[in-house]
DNA sequence: GGTGGTCTTG
DNA sequence: CAAGACCACC
């Protein structure tokens, strides 16, 4: 049998509300190690995995395992009759066909049970590939789902391309092209870099049958190659071209308008855009110079506000020791080799949604390799996945 | 003529709010004890009365009694015209065919005015029986709210179980079944026992007063043989168990189903319903100066000396007077013998919506009876009726 | 919680 | 065809 309470019903809710759309029916699996869902979207193109860790309930058991058949639109509907703060406790016997739901009020005068029919899912557990990908990209899962709305607005797929310098998204659509530029800065490198490393603990704790918390707690060490260089970046004298100047920048342009260049879209060339990008960048550090002295760090002028990273001091700094409360802008990389993919939006959309559950996303690619879009909660995590267009489809 | 003003237009936009979905067309009967409304509501399943006292407007003049045909789209339309905090002043001559309004703003400096048409409407001034229930429970208006919107997601109905130890909502639907249990606790109980006081007095007092019974339609035997029992229990030796009887009439499910030639609704002769309502008037009129004459008061006045007189502690008095500001978890119950009944869920969820208009409710229910549902805001009550679902309907 | 968009209904 | 009700986004 399955006895497992969660002190909120929040994040329950949450995990639905992400991922009711994209999957009506699946299997919850059930075992002594926690809860696991894995199903393919509706339209079998995306694939979502759910995993509750057993240790991040406030009560947990589990005999023997298990698949709970749950059709999610029933389960989503009986869910919104907790409260976000109420105690919920899952229960199920073996071989039940109905799953049992206890909310218990914050305050304990009101009590509520639902008890849900469950059904028979074909389990396509599709095995998952332990990928090492060529890039991980950190970045705020807020930001994230706004870029992924915004191109929406545009064209119907994004490309997008990660280099060391940071992570571009660009859409083509008939009336307007968009392509928003995030850099890697030492204020998100080192707000973020204990995310990746984190979550890479993490899958290879999990991947290797251990149990998950000593992976998950030691992230200090852990260092990829590329960690170590921008590491020092951080606060270096020789002036390194990219992660250091634009703090939190976000660029945004309008690529068909801009014949220059210095337009990456239109570059075949890594190496040539490298450059090319330093130039950019250069023009742009005295731009700012000028800019900063007149300008106020508003919101509007986000996108221009590089200059400020110059002057991090170590109020910034200090971010990094801190936990990821309110995800800052900018991303971070970690990487063996740039890469450039595309997809459809509309998922990404949908998968967006999930930024409700944390405040940081990862991104993880390889060419011609499902993306991984994976988001951690403190006790569990929701990873979704999703072929890349290839060609012109 | 009627003139009324209310300093606050918001008490009225919420009234409508909360009945304009329900009913489209009714009249407000005004007369020198204040506005009352009172209809069916458009499927004829439900009935809704707002009562809004004399001595709850800024000021208040109604000459003569004088129904006014509204069309409640319409008003509603006109309403939204107001301000929240705008004084609003309802003016009308006698047997005009519009409604004058007048919006001033808090500050003085806007003044809107409104006129909207009047219509005919057959005064179905159904009787409602005074019944006394086995069963009153007060509660958060918020969170019936919340449990008729949570259960109508599961199903169609609701059954309502009260006891000593509580109240049970419980629906059954095709993929779940839910039920929530309040419970009756000292913190509850201490915060709405007040609430329950007050409105029975109130209740008294109104019967004692009001018009609309003497059509005492040949339905008094609708009334529930509880009620004596019930009313000894009221601790009030100076009941006026008079005016409390027989003045009822129940609700009548479809009036279609009704060959009375009470039912306004069915009567095709306009000269005779004319007719008809003038002796109501009269009868009316009688019985209002006896009442005065005996309880030299005003109706609302009466009410609150009442609901006084009863409770000799000071501390309980203390709370009776005090407003619920906001509504604890939990219930309280009155009650004479356990009940369990069964309603339609759509209807529940609709008169929920009242719940702008008072952070309580009262339920009051017996078996095989119209439940009551009903608001008290300080001027003014809003009550809904609705017949139970009898075996499996 | 408010609003806009979509779907259903009269 | 229009209005209201419902659902998803902000």
């Amino acid at each position: 049998m399955l006895e497992a309470r969660l002190s909120q019903a929040a994040l329950l809710k949450k995990l639905l509300d992400s991922i009711k759309e994209l999957v009506t029916d699946a299997n919850f699996e059930c075992n002594e190690e926690g809860i696991n869902l894995q199903a393919m979207d509706n339209s079998h193109v995306a694939l979502v995995a759910v995993k509750l860790d057993a240790d991040g309930f406030a009560k947990y058991r589990c005999d023997r395992a298990m698949p709970l058949g749950v059709n999610l639109t029933s389960l989503t509907k009986v869910l919104k009759c907790a409260k976000d703060d109420d105690r919920v406790t899952l229960k199920a016997r073996d071989n039940a066909d109905v799953l049992n739901l206890l909310y218990e009020a914050f305050v304990g005068d009101r009590v509520a049970e639902y008890e849900m029919k469950l059904m028979d899912i074909d389990a396509d557990q599709l095995g998952i590939p332990e990928t090492d990908y060529d890039v991980q990209v950190a970045m705020s899962s807020t930001e994230f789902a706004r870029i992924c709305r915004d191109l929406t607005n545009l064209g119907e797929s994004v490309k997008i391309e990660v280099n060391k310098e940071g992570v571009r998204f660009t859409s083509e659509g008939d009336s307007a092209n968009g392509s928003v530029l995030l850099i890697q800065t030492a204020e998100s490198e080192a707000a973020y870099k204990g995310v990746l490393d984190k979550k890479k603990k993490k899958e290879e704790g999990e991947s290797s049958g251990v149990k998950k918390e000593e992976g998950a707690e030691d992230e200090d060490e852990t260092m990829a190659d590329g960690e170590k260089e921008v590491e020092e970046e951080d606060e270096d004298e020789d002036a390194p071209k990219s992660a250091k100047k634009g703090k939190g920048k976000r660029i945004s342009k309008k690529p068909a308008d801009d014949d220059d260049d210095d337009d990456v879209i239109e570059i075949k060339d890594e190496e040539d855009a490298e450059k090319e990008k330093e130039k950019e960048d250069d023009a742009e550090h005295q731009e700012e110079e000028e800019d900063d002295a007149e300008e106020e760090d508003t919101s509007s002028k986000k996108r221009k506000k590089k200059a400020t990273a110059k002057n991090g001091g170590p109020s910034k700094r200090a971010k990094k020791d801190k936990q990821i409360d309110e995800a800052p802008p900018g991303v971070y990389i970690e990487m063996q080799q740039a890469v450039q993919l595309t997809f459809s939006l509309k998922y990404l959309v949908n998968f967006a949604k999930s930024s409700a559950l944390s405040n940081y996303v990862t991104l993880s690619m390889s060419n011609e390799v499902p993306l991984l879009v994976s988001y951690n909660f403190g006790s569990g995590s929701i990873s979704y996945y999703l072929a890349p267009k290839i060609g012109d489809e």
